[in-house]
DNA sequence: GCGACTTTGTTCCTGCGTTCACAAGCGGCT
DNA sequence: AGCCGCTTGTGAACGCAGGAACAAAGTCGC
C-alpha cells in the first residue's frame, strides 16, 4: 500500500474528485478536522466512522460517504487512522498552503479578529488590517499597524491577501468588498449586515449575526406556538436533562 | 379583503403554517426582512418580487415560494408592500416577542456583542453578561455588570432568558452550554469550536470562523487547480469588474 | 367600462443531498 | 492457516429544496 506521500498538490486526480465535493459536505469536512486534531491531541489514532459521527453530530453514513470525497483510506474493521485522515482532509481543503488573510473595519469585532494573531486553528495568518478612522491608522492591533482603506488594491496584491475579512458597518461593506476584488482577493467573509454584489468568481461568505438571532426566535416561536399557545412565560423551567 | 390586523399572536393559522417553513426558507426571510427595511428608511412603499429577489440574491421564484409561507400578501401587477411584508415577516419569525439575550464569555468577541448593546436590528436586547474570570465579575460592559458563570442557571431563569451566546474557548463551551439549558435557555448561539451536545428540544446555531475560512480555503484551492496547477502565484491580478 | 399588461401564487419537475442497506475486505482469534 | 465478526465503501431509494413555466388576478390606460 502506497503511502501517498500527499504530494505536494497532486493535480489531475484531485482537480477531479474536489469538483465532485458537495458545498454541505465541504462544511462538514472542516468539522472533521476540527474534531480529529482534538482527538489526536488527546492521544486517539484510530477511530471508527460511528465515533467520529457522533462526536461531530451527524450520520454515520453521511460522514463515511463525506470520507469517500477524500479518498478511501479507512481500514475495514478497524476505522480510520486519525493522522492520516487529517493530513488527506487538510490536502482537500487546501490547508497545505497558507492564506493571508486581511482584516478591514478594525471596530468591536475586527479588533476581536484581529487580535486572535494566527487565527483560529492557524493556516490563516493575518497580514493586514484597514480602517477608515484617521487616529487607528498606524496603530498597531494584535501586532500589526493599521492601514488606510483607500490602500486595500495595492497592498492585498502587494502581501497576496487571498481572504478578506470585511467587518465594517453596513453601509462600507460594499465599497470595501470593491476594493477588495480590485485587490485581486477573490474568498470574502463578510460579517457586515448586507447582501453583497460580486463578479461570477469571487466566493463569498456571510455571516450575520442578526440572521442567526432571527432564525432562533422562529424556532422560539414555533416551539411556543406548539404547546400552549403563548398565554405567559410561564412554561415549567426544566433543570438538567 | 380583510387587513389582518397582525393580531397578536394569531395562534391556529400560523402554527400550521409555520410547521411548513422549510428551515432554508427561514434564513432567507430574514435576509428579505433587512432588505426591506433598508428600502423603507429609502422611502420605498412597493417591491416586486423580481427587484427584492434581485437585492437578496436569490431567484425570484425562490423568493416568492419563501414570501408564501408567510401567507399572500402581494397585490399582482403590483409587486408587494414593503411595510405590510416587514409586518408579517417580523410575526412569522417571532420578533413581535422581545428575546432576552445572554452572553458568555467577556473575551474579545463577548465583549465586542455586550457593546453592540441592543443587538442587531433590536428585538434581542442583552440582559445578561457571564465570565469565570474574577477581574471582570461585577465590571459593566456595554452597561451591564457581568456576573459569574456559576450564576448562569439562576440568573438566566429570573431574567427569562431566551437566547443564549457562548463565546468562550471551546473547552469551556460544553460546560457552560449545560449550565444554559439547565437555566432554561433553549436557543443558544456558539461562537466557540465545538460540536455541543443537547437535548431533542434545544436548537444550536454555531457560527464558526475555523470552518468558514476553511470552506474559503477549499473553493480558493479548486479555483487555484482548475485553470493552471498550481505553479506560482502569477496569475493575473483584475483590477475592478 | 373594457382590454391588455404586469406580477403574483402555485404546480410540476428536475436535480441534489441524505439515508438505508448490503457486499466487500481486513484484522484478530483459535 | 482458516474462520468469524466488525467496519468500511458504495449502490439504490427516498425526500426535499430550487427553478421553470403557467394560470389567476388586479391595475393601468384608453
Amino acid at each position: 500500500m502506497t503511502v501517498h506521500q500527499h504530494g505536494r498538490y497532486g493535480a489531475s486526480i484531485d482537480d477531479l474528485a474536489s469538483r465532485a465535493v458537495p458545498d454541505a459536505a465541504v462544511g462538514r469536512l472542516a468539522v472533521y478536522l476540527r474534531v480529529l486534531t482534538s482527538m489526536i491531541e488527546q492521544g486517539v489514532t484510530t477511530m471508527s466512522s460511528e465515533e467520529l459521527a457522533g462526536a461531530a453530530g451527524v450520520n454515520s453514513a453521511t460522514l463515511r460517504k463525506d470520507l469517500s470525497y477524500v479518498g478511501s483510506y479507512g481500514t475495514r474493521g478497524v476505522g480510520y487512522d486519525t493522522a492520516r485522515l487529517v493530513e488527506h482532509i487538510e490536502h482537500l481543503l487546501g490547508l497545505t498552503r497558507h492564506h493571508s488573510v486581511a482584516v478591514v473595519g478594525i471596530g468591536n469585532l475586527g479588533h476581536a479578529l484581529a487580535n486572535y494573531g494566527g487565527f483560529p486553528d492557524r493556516g490563516f495568518p493575518v497580514t493586514a488590517l484597514f480602517d477608515l478612522e484617521e487616529d487607528l491608522i498606524g496603530v498597531p492591533v494584535g501586532g500589526l499597524p493599521v492601514d488606510h482603506v483607500d490602500g486595500i488594491p495595492a497592498v492585498c496584491a502587494e502581501r497576496e491577501v487571498t481572504i478578506g475579512v470585511i467587518c465594517t458597518p453596513a453601509v462600507a461593506a460594499q465599497w470595501v468588498c470593491d476594493l477588495l476584488v480590485a485587490g485581486g482577493v477573490r474568498c470574502i467573509l463578510n460579517f457586515a449586515p448586507v447582501v453583497l454584489q460580486v463578479p461570477d468568481d469571487v466566493e463569498v461568505r456571510r455571516v450575520d449575526l442578526a440572521v442567526e438571532l432571527q432564525i432562533l426566535s422562529f424556532y422560539q416561536a414555533r416551539r411556543s406556538s406548539r404547546r400552549g399557545p403563548v398565554t405567559e412565560p410561564s412554561d415549567p423551567i426544566v433543570v438538567g436533562r
